[in-house]
DNA sequence: TTGACACATTCCCATATGGGTATATGTTTC
DNA sequence: GAAACATATACCCATATGGGAATGTGTCAA
């Protein structure tokens, strides 16, 4: 077997920084896809083959407006990702900790001599 | 271009399932690759091949004891996703609360009736 | 030293990627 | 209806994937 497709689920969309851009631009709100493609500076197909992956893990939603079709989060499927990081946080709080340790014992030992 | 490397980050290294699983079983303490292998229930190059991909992104470290290589985790390249996700939190709380009101006017319109 | 064990690496394969370019589809405006 | 605009899709390509099978490398035990 390959790699899990992009539209796998939310981990894997979330991956590719592009769409993350593109997510962080649609926390601001809405957007049509040239709206996007300016900001994003980036070719129009890759845009919407972009959103295409989001819309099918549901990331986003899609509305037509007259010729324009109007991009708008929906960050539900993050949560799953949230909650399993989550668990690590005191995991990496401690390691950052044991960091300092070390750190002011480097200085203490700085002062002494 | 193809799809970034898994290597690349923490977000494309953690996509993968196989990876969080060993991942969640390091949280519990070290391990040696064996005991990884009957864990998971996989191949043992499959988990090498994927201990490998965890520690070229720093997600685990390595030490050698005897004939056995123990993988310890290091939490700390998931914080970057973590604030990334964080930001979500908002939104898919509203989102979720949007959804109550709604099945809550429902049940209102039920009792009505 | 030889064999058993623990692990990593190599090779092969099918697959889907992200980018590029060209084109199809649908909607306004004139 | 024709032209302009907005967006989606199709096609081509290089690339790296995850799994499988086989083999390499290093360490301990007899």
């Amino acid at each position: 077997m390959a790699r899990a497709a992009t539209t796998t689920d939310a981990f894997n969309a979330v991956a590719e920084p592009r769409r993350r851009q593109i997510l962080d631009l649609l926390v601001g709100g809405e957007r049509a896809v040239n709206d996007l493609v300016d900001l994003l500076d980036l070719a129009q197909p890759l845009v919407s083959k972009h959103l295409r992956v989001l819309r099918e893990v549901g990331l986003v939603d899609v509305r037509d407006s007259g010729r324009h079709r109007v991009y708008r989060l929906n960050a539900a499927p993050l949560k799953p990702i949230h909650d399993w990081v989550k668990s690590y946080e005191r995991s990496w709080e401690e390691r950052f900790r044991a960091l300092d340790d070390v750190l002011e014992e480097l200085k203490a030992e700085e002062n002494d001599r």
